[in-house]
DNA sequence: GTCTATAGGCTGATAGAC
DNA sequence: GTCTATCAGCCTATAGAC
């Protein structure tokens, strides 16, 4: 009888007809997003994004020079669509008020096929570490930018009251990130039965954002 | 000659007339606070934190019962007098619109006294880890719930429009900490040039979230 | 391109002297 | 109550086999 008979989870996982490159950096990017997310930078180890991902934790530094090139490869995937149609929209030849509307709805749709960005950029504006790595910061000028602009321009139009932009888009941007980051505590405060009612989906903060937002800027109040 | 002079250093430093827990203790909440607040739970380390407070880093398990210990005393600590006074204000016999008012203005009067309390708070909703201990929790639902209480009053009387307070007290209150949270990158950027204009204040922040909150919420808009 | 094995550094905690 | 010295554990990164 062999000291060492074949391993069992060895022979029944099928074994890849091929290896993978793109799977393996794809499968790491999605793992990390996900834990980084979580945990944060320092709380995240390479051993758990590497398990999570079902490849060798050598991996990350092979195709990413360790855990920090990881961490910007993601930040930078994500933000670079993000501030491309962002842009587009404080752009384009839209009405203010519909265009603030737009981007209030388009900044939640596009965390909802990468949830995990805002509380990656949120963390990275409260450090300020990778914050200004020259292929992230841009973005996030882009983003914050973009929704500044479309407020400048709803004031020139006299369609807003004279509020200063940069402090109104923060207040936007703000009560976003944060409804944003904080949806898993409040759906795990509903599954423990701690608030009462049920918690507000995204399309409700969504509407009440814009209602409120829009009725606070706009120079001739609407009427009711 | 002898072979270990006394240590300059140790001679220069000089020695405590008599040991003073209390004042051990003190130096290590602050030292902590402004690390923790900085780096993260998992990003301070007990060495960065003891070095800070200019105490031996063994202070920490002893005094504390560990890093986590110490964590969690730094936040029942801030958040027992902030639930208290906000909740004062809740049910105060006040106009909703005052009360409203008063909650903003209140709220980032007592992050002056604590600047690195916002982000604390803001770390534990995302990551949810230590938001459930028994003696942090009731001050976060004491605080989010007194706005909810305002907004609510203010519905009752019909001097607000009949939006959700829940939703609504996330808007308000999350504008509020990310602005707080954000307060350091904003400076680092002006000192780097990166922003033309000078970086709004607080009291300006606050004023905006005040008009264009109120205005938003009003069932009677204000003549302008 | 992927994996195993391991080096080398740092962390949080504690035993024991004072 | 405080300090020094030290430990075991975990971390990231890499060398080298396949």
């Amino acid at each position: 009888m062999p000291r060492t008979p074949p391993n069992p989870r060895r022979a029944a996982r099928p074994r890849r007809s091929t290896w993978d490159p793109d799977r393996t950096r794809a499968a790491l990017l999605a793992a990390a997003e996900q834990t980084f997310a979580e945990r944060g930078f320092a709380g995240a180890t390479v051993e758990a994004i590497a398990r999570r991902a079902g490849v060798n934790k050598a991996m990350i530094s092979y195709h990413f020079g360790g855990k920090e090139g990881l961490y910007g490869a993601i930040l930078a995937a994500a933000a670079t669509p993000a501030a491309e149609r962002l842009r587009e929209l404080a752009t384009a030849d839209i009405p203010p008020v519909e265009a603030l509307e737009r981007y209030i709805e388009t900044f939640v749709e596009l965390t909802e096929k990468n949830p995990h960005f805002p509380p990656m950029v949120l963390r990275e504006l409260m450090e300020g570490g990778r914050l200004f790595d020259e292929a992230f910061f841009p973005h996030v000028l882009a983003i914050f930018g973009s929704i500044r602009m479309i407020i400048a321009r709803g004031i020139a139009l006299k369609v807003f009251r004279p509020v200063d932009p940069l402090v109104t888009h923060l207040a936007v941007v703000g009560s976003l990130l944060f409804f944003l980051v904080t949806e898993g505590v409040r759906e795990r405060m509903e599954k423990k039965g701690i608030i009462p009612t049920p918690r507000p989906l995204p399309k409700d903060f969504v509407a009440h954002l814009k209602d409120v937002t829009i009725r606070g800027l706009l120079a001739e109040p609407p009427r009711n």
